[in-house]
DNA sequence: TCTGGGGTCCTAGGACCC
DNA sequence: TCTGGGGTCCTAGGACCC
């Protein structure tokens, strides 16, 4: 444990919201929602949809309904999520990013971790040239903060955020003591990377309030009321290096793919139907890592909004016989599963898989007893079966009961085109 | 009518063993 | 009536993240 190099945390501002008012400039200046699958919940808000009230992971329908009391329906354009886009905008957002440090931690879809080291100017003058450049190259807003440790970084960014004072980059490992003091006194303890709404509730009974009284507080009541990980978080506030820049992602260790489907599904038929698109999908992610599952979870259920007698949810792991990566091995596995957890009756709302006990394919120790030439057939075949996929489309080629526009398929009322994606739905500029 | 999806890590407790 | 102690492994559940 160090005090580290200054590390900076570049997020983008409102990410899905963004992406969508680069490409539809008439939403710029406006109150933009992006929904979750089946337009369900807010998951992304313009800085507009955000003074309106409108809460991150708030139902849509209850949003749109308190809205519409207040006569500002008009006000908000609601869009369906187009990922594509969004992987392919971060995408070029990191790759932009990375000219800026060779030491650089990709952490989610819209954020990023650099180390400022070594640089021949000041770090808050790299960080305004991340923003403009970044600005300039994809028409994303960015903002950078900056602090001897991660998770100060990442309060650097909240009040970067929070106070355009800052013009969008704060850096904290500059100030001495009492300037970041002053700065953590009034964030709430929950603003803290790691402290969430359970662990808030839990210090603010021990009268740790705010981001500055969690730094303050003594390890040792720490440990004794919480977890060693709020104690490395409180190091990490003090100016304490605890957790490392991590610039390689390492392997998944279980892959999921579950979704709530549009319209609710009784018949073993359509559920098996949804467990062998979000199996082969999932088996997809696990090839793209050289990895197999030993063991596939499959998990159905009723609406859990719903408290009738018909709830109903359950889950069971199925082990394979040898560990695999083959969609056919998994699917045969998964409908097993879902086999033992039928029953008729219940309106099933939601449906998905797991796989788990994964390890890379190339470590696994020879089968002595298996049949090597039918593995080999196997990896042929879904190697084949991946890149036809991804040159034709996800889901041109599939098992045979994976069937294209299911009933159950999900909502998407309001999807904006996959501009840079897909060449029929590119951009078209009217001169 | 309408409530997301995909991850990680830690911990408590049970099973099992000597 | 009284029923060891400690280590390891596994799993389920909770909490957190975006």
């Amino acid at each position: 444990m160090t005090a580290g190099m200054p590390v900076a945390l570049v997020d983008c501002n409102s990410f899905y919201a963004s992406c969508e008012q680069v490409f539809q400039p008439r939403l710029q200046g406006r109150a933009v929602v992006v929904l979750s699958n089946n337009d369900g919940c807010v998951v992304a808000r313009s800085r507009e949809a955000k003074a309106l009230g409108i809460k991150m992971g708030e139902p849509w329908f209850q949003a749109r309904h308190r809205l519409q009391g207040q006569g500002q329906a008009e006000a908000v354009t609601a869009l369906s999520s187009n990922y594509a886009l969004y992987a392919d905008m971060s995408n070029r957002v990191m790759r932009i990013l990375g000219r800026f440090s060779p030491r650089q931690e990709v952490y989610s879809i819209d954020e990023s971790f650099l180390e400022l080291d070594g640089l021949p100017e000041p770090p808050e003058v790299t960080g305004q040239r991340i923003r403009a450049t970044v600005l300039r190259w994809t028409g994303l807003p960015v903002c950078v903060g900056i602090g001897p440790t991660k998770t100060l970084a990442k309060l650097a960014n909240h009040l970067a955020k929070q106070d355009p004072a800052w013009a969008g980059v704060c850096d904290l490992a500059v100030l001495d003591a009492g300037e970041v003091e002053r700065l953590l006194a009034p964030i709430p303890v929950a603003e803290v990377w790691g402290v969430g709404q359970r662990l808030a509730q839990r210090l603010g009974a021990l009268g740790i309030e705010t981001a500055l009284d969690l730094r303050r507080a003594p390890s040792k009541r720490i440990r004794q009321h919480a977890s060693v990980m709020l104690e490395r978080t409180a190091l990490e506030l003090r100016g304490i290096a605890c957790l490392d820049l991590e610039t390689l992602s390492p392997d998944k260790q279980q892959i999921r793919c579950s979704r709530s489907f549009g319209a609710t599904v009784s018949s073993l038929a359509e559920l098996t139907e949804a467990i062998t698109t979000f199996t082969s999908r999932a088996a997809e992610k696990l090839r793209a890592q050289q990895g197999e599952a030993a063991a596939i979870a499959v998990e159905i259920r009723s609406s859990a909004f719903r408290r009738d007698a018909a709830a109903y949810a359950a889950s069971r792991v199925v082990p394979l016989a040898a560990p695999t990566a083959d969609t056919r091995a998994l699917v045969a596995a998964a409908r097993a599963g879902l086999n033992r957890l039928y029953k008729p009756g219940p309106a099933y709302a939601k449906a998905g898989v797991i796989l788990l006990d994964l390890s890379r394919a190339a470590e696994r120790q020879p089968d002595l007893f298996a049949d090597s030439s039918a593995d080999d057939r196997s990896q042929v075949l879904m190697a084949t079966l991946d890149q036809i996929n991804r040159r034709f489309g996800r889901g041109s080629l599939t098992l045979a009961n994976a069937r294209p526009a299911p009933r159950w398929r999900r909502r998407e009322q309001f999807r904006s085109p996959r501009y840079t994606t897909r060449l029929d739905e590119l951009p078209v500029a009217h001169c």
